[in-house]
RNA sequence: GCCUUGGUGGCGGAAUUGGUAGACGCGCUGGAUUCAAAAUCCAGUGACUUCGGUCGUGUGGGUUCGAUUCCCACCCAAGGUACCA
């Protein structure tokens, strides 16, 4: 009987469905646990072999643990808002909801044929009404809340205005806006409606501000930084320039320490820590306020009357990591977009100002980041006062200060600071050296640790730390700035202008947002007729006819019937796709629920992720944000964990190996009589080769020649020759001059003028054998490479190798490896084995289906292993050699497991495989055990062989083999003795022996004498159990 | 630029705490079987070699009886860098 995998794995997992096999109990007696895989964004292209990677590696241990008595949650579901669809929609007019339903068709199809034990009843898709109902929800209890400092928590809104009310909310401490106004209770009963709103729009969690976009007029829309090449348009290449825009934000910022606390408590991947912690970006230091002396009359830009306040004079306020440098600052640097630059631009410097602004903003941040060798900048032509000298210190503006930093303003301190040292240098700006017994005529001095302070007043003398803490308190008893905790995290921008993405519940009353009430969620994305930004500019939703809401009628009614009274306009942007995926994983422990997010007995059982598997590229943002709301939940009572996932792994990445060909294509150099030399390529004209000798060149010119002139007849038409030759790139000149020639004067011409130029041609994947030789038949059928028909191939050899490189996979590289036709071929429990056996699970690695044939046949070697036990027969006793051999592998996959070192474990089946089929053995004691140890990895042949040992019941549920350490106690050990640490024999000890006694034997030893030649050895190393060296 | 990860045969990779470098698999070579092919099985396979050995884990140093493993400096590649998901 031959191992049938397609009629096995088909069997197996129609079985698992009827049975609902991998259905998770919310209710049960067994421990808990909550794998979980990143769900998948469904895109057309269809799944490739790099998802399924981190979904086998979740998949192999759940299996595992149900294996080991636990009742496992293992969900599934699709990540449905996104980008993709969207474009996929404004070029073709489908709605996004038909190519999202498709796409998720043909991914459960391919996640199916690959066995995977998802409780498919869980299903959530966050494009799906009944979920974002429920992202809706939390969006409207984050506007209802406020972050308390003072109890480090989120708190409810309600509670906040009513602390307004008692004593205004000068004894507030809030994490709130910069520019949040102090009032008194009595100012606060005083305003009026909409400037409560205004105010409380502050503390909000989430709220509106504007925010920095990359703004692209042409295409009315914003653009992520990814989208932006060169500082054009990736579609269209039309300008982008930096803008601001009323936006959602969401208040991350508040939770900034708890974000960076947490860390600590959750076994996350140290990169992935360290990335959240520079992503938040904590650094202590002072903020300093320097007033500007160019006065100049200017008013408070806020259009509420009742807010605006009269500053009695413009200040700057930066944040400084280096207080203690404050004497040696001797310029500033203001961000070009900072709100203060054309305030206190002098007319001078007016119109060079403003153009460095303009240039700037079309430059991106990344952009400015990552270029550090060109220095720019403008001065203002204004002055700040030195907060102690009182001396002026010039403002100047320059890219290299980034508007989303800190203050988007900087005290430069040339001497302590290489970029201000390299931009002082630039513009001849004085470099007063504050450091003693430091020479900075070359570089700036940046090290803390032996800084002493000189030149600075009543810091001299003194040590970083000291200049800081004494800095700091003159500072405050001046009023000019005081000691503060930075972080680099901004408050996370929420609003998207596109179609595809979760509606706001959000309608506007004289401009104000307000909340749907939550019993009326969800509130449906509404059809558009396009799906791009309207003429005006607004978002896709400003398309929608009916997207208004009735407050009455509590429901989405016609625009037309808007009268700001009881019908009000809808808000137009929609949520970004992280929206949808911060909570998807508590979802999953009640995703029916109508009635609540998930019931209180559904959390209480599952509390929190045991183990979730995905990509690290999610590190700083689904990653961050999940984290955030899940402390907000908790800060809310809703949740009994504050971190959402103990156990984190990131799988690498599976790069594609694309395939070159060597095209050697004869060219002509020819002179175009203005001095520059351009080369006729002859691209239909053969020659696909692997070797790249002269003897080849000179053989491909010949058969060149020898074609030219077989085809040769009289022409008289520039396009027939430009037939026969096949040349789209031929020059003009050549062409006339070809044109008067002879055959023969053409041959001639040909001979003389003719070099072979060699290049790669990239080819698709699918026209490679296994031995990586081109599969000339198949290329030359792709209509791909319809320009090859008529290439008539050259081979110096009998196949063709093609040239491989290792490259992201991507279907415009031609490198993509499908699932399917993989499972097709060798089946799903070949491929999940596979995809296990080719490295490390976090580690990138490339491609190959060739290897495949290993794993495959291994698993006909175990099939073939349990062929005579078919019928229930088989009950021999195992012999000691057996169980050695299966006990080793118990322990090895057991270990493997649990350290999620999958790839290992499969080697380890091979040799268990091979040993047992070396000693023939057929022993039910050795061979059911077996059966369970694969069965995480390959499931279906695992019940296959499972059910022909005579269960009934699935395999599943079968309890993993426990190790015994008795059937791999050994006597003695082969050590190996080496010389100098070089190894020269070995030698047969038995373990129990002492290290005397094995020096003895050692040295004893006739082999050991050969070496030493009769030299006395200066030391005899012994490691009992390891190994033994002679040095001498 | 900055942060992170990685670099071992022709290829993917293995090597538990510093202790036999290259397990396992692919590919390749030779053989068996076959009319032939596929499949299967057996043997070999890091490089060089005067067949004694010598060299060898990105490069250059260091620590050690002993370094793929620890330390320092450098080179190269990949991922992230705030609206791709």
């Amino acid at each position: 009987m031959n191992y049938d995998f397609r009629k096995i794995e088909a069997k197996w997992q129609e079985y698992w469905a009827k049975h609902e096999t991998f259905k998770a109990s919310n209710d049960s007696d067994k421990p808990k646990f909550y794998a979980l895989s990143m769900f998948p964004y469904p895109s057309g292209a269809g799944l490739h072999v790099g998802h399924p990677l981190g979904y086998i590696a979740t998949d192999i241990y759940s299996r595992y643990k149900r294996h080991k008595g636990f009742n496992v949650l293992h969900p599934m579901g699709y990540d449905s808002f996104g980008l993709p669809a969207e474009q996929y929609a404004i070029q073709t007019g489908q709605h996004p909801a038909i190519t999202t339903e498709n796409n998720i068709k043909r991914y459960r199809e391919q996640l199916d044929q690959l066995g995977f034990s998802f409780d498919w009843s869980r299903e959530v898709r966050t494009s799906n009404p009944q979920y974002y109902k429920w992202t809706q929800w939390i969006f409207i209890q984050l506007f209802n809340s406020w972050y308390n400092k003072k109890t480090d928590k989120a708190e409810d809104v309600v509670d906040l205005v009513s602390l307004f009310e008692k004593e205004g909310n000068t004894n507030i401490e809030a994490a709130c806006d910069d520019d949040t106004p102090i009032f008194t209770a009595d100012e606060w009963a005083s305003f009026s409606e909409k400037t409560k709103q205004e105010l409380l729009l502050k503390y909000r969690l989430t709220y509106l501000a504007d925010t920095e976009v990359n703004w692209c007029p042409a295409l009315g829309t914003v653009l992520a930084n990814d989208e932006i090449v060169n500082g054009v348009s990736e579609r269209g290449g039309h300008p982008v320039i930096r803008k601001k825009m009323t936006q959602w934000s969401m208040r991350i910022t508040a939770y900034a320490q708890r974000l960076l606390d947490g860390l600590d408590k959750i076994d996350w991947p140290q990169p992935l820590k360290d990335s959240q912690t520079n992503w938040i970006g904590r650094s202590e230091g002072a903020s300093v306020r320097f007033r500007v002396m160019s006065e100049k009359l200017r008013v408070n830009e806020s259009e509420n009357s009742e807010l605006r306040t009269q500053n009695p004079s413009l200040e700057i306020e930066v944040f400084t990591t280096r207080p203690d440098t404050i004497f040696g600052a001797s310029f500033m640097t203001l961000a070009p977009e900072h709100d203060l630059v054309p305030k206190i631009t002098t007319a001078a410097q007016k119109a060079e100002v403003e153009a460095y602004v303009e240039a700037t903003a079309k430059r991106s941040e990344r952009d400015r980041m990552a270029d550090v060798k060109t220095i720019s900048g403008v001065f203002t032509g204004a002055y700040a006062e030195h907060p102690f000298t009182k001396e002026p210190i010039p403002i100047w503006i320059g890219d290299y200060v980034l508007a989303s930093y800190g203050t988007g303003a900087v005290m430069a301190v040339p001497c302590g600071d290489q970029r201000d040292y390299d931009f002082a240098k630039h513009y001849n700006i004085p470099i007063p050296n504050i450091f003693e017994g430091v020479d900075i005529s070359e570089e700036a001095f940046a090290d803390k640790a032996n800084t002493v302070i000189a030149n600075s007043d009543f810091l001299n003398g003194l040590s970083y730390k000291e200049a800081v803490k004494k800095v700091i308190a003159a500072l405050e008893r001046i009023g000019h700035g005081k000691g503060k905790v930075n972080y680099r995290l901004r408050d996370a921008v929420f609003s998207r202008q596109r179609y595809w993405g979760e509606p706001f519940p959000v309608y506007y009353v004289d401009g104000m947002p307000q909340m749907i009430d939550a019993q009326h969620l969800p509130l449906e994305l509404p059809e558009v007729e396009k799906y791009l930004p309207t003429e005006t500019g607004e978002p896709p939703l400003g398309n929608a006819t009916h997207w208004a809401w009735d407050l009455e009628q509590c429901t989405v009614v016609s625009n037309q019937l808007i009268d700001n009274k009881k019908v009000f306009p809808l808000e137009l942007n929609t949520m970004p796709g992280w929206a949808g995926s911060s909570q998807y994983f508590n979802r999953y422990m009640d995703p029916r629920n109508d009635e609540a997010i998930f019931s209180k007995e559904a959390i209480d059982y599952w509390q929190d992720v045991d183990l979730y598997i995905g990509g690290s590229e999610h590190a700083t943002g689904h990653l961050l944000y999940s984290r955030f709301w899940q402390k907000f939940m908790f800060d809310r009572g809703y949740v009994p964990k504050d971190e959402y996932a103990q156990k984190l792994i990131n799988q690498g990445m599976i790069t594609g190996t694309s395939a070159f060909i060597k095209l050697a294509t004869p060219q002509i150099l020819e002179d175009e009589g203005d001095g520059s030399s351009k080369a006729a390529l002859f691209y239909k004209s053969f020659i696909i080769s692997d070797q790249d000798t002269h003897t080849e060149d000179a053989e491909v010119k010949r058969l060149f020649i020898k074609r030219i002139a077989d085809e040769y007849r009289p022409l008289d038409e520039l396009h027939k020759i430009n037939r026969l030759l096949g040349a789209p790139a031929i020059g003009e000149k050549t062409l006339r001059s070809l044109l008067k020639i002879s055959k023969e004067g053409l041959i001639k011409y040909l001979e003389e003028r003719i070099e072979i130029s060699r290049s790669y041609f990239r080819i698709d994947v699918d026209h490679v054998s296994n031995s990586d030789d081109l599969i000339l038949s198949e290329f030359l059928n792709d209509t791909k490479f319809k320009e090859f028909k008529e290439f008539k191939p050259i081979y110096f050899d009998k196949t063709i190798k093609v040239h491989r490189e290792v490259e992201k996979m991507s279907k415009s590289k031609y490198n993509v490896v499908n699932p399917d036709a993989i499972c097709e071929e060798y089946g799903a429990d070949s491929l999940r084995l596979y995809e296990m056996f080719l490295g490390p699970l976090e580690q990138s690695k490339p491609w190959n289906t060739a290897g495949i044939t290993g794993v495959h046949s291994f698993l006909k070697k175990l099939w073939k292993l349990y062929s005579p036990l078919e019928g229930g027969e088989g009950g021999v006793e195992p012999t000691a050699e057996n169980l050695k051999t299966l006990h080793k592998t118990i322990k090895k996959v057991e270990e493997d497991i649990e350290n999620f070192s999958f790839n290992t474990s499969v080697s380890t089946f091979m040799i268990c495989v091979n040993e047992l089929t070396a000693q023939k053995c057929t022993s039910k004691a050795i061979l059911e055990p077996l059966a369970i140890l694969v069965s995480p990895y390959a499931p279906h042949i695992a019940e296959e062989l499972w059910e022909r040992l005579g269960h009934t019941e699935s395999i599943a549920e079968a309890p993993f083999p426990k190790f015994e350490e008795k059937y791999l106690v050994e006597s003695s050990k082969e050590y190996p003795i080496s010389f100098n640490g070089k190894l020269r024999f070995k030698l047969e000890i038995p373990l129990d022996m002492g290290k005397e006694a094995i020096e003895a034997a050692v040295m004893a030893h006739e082999k050991t004498q050969e070496q030493l030649q009769g030299r006395t050895p200066k030391k005899v190393i012994v490691v009992p159990g390891k190994i033994v060296n002679i040095v001498g």
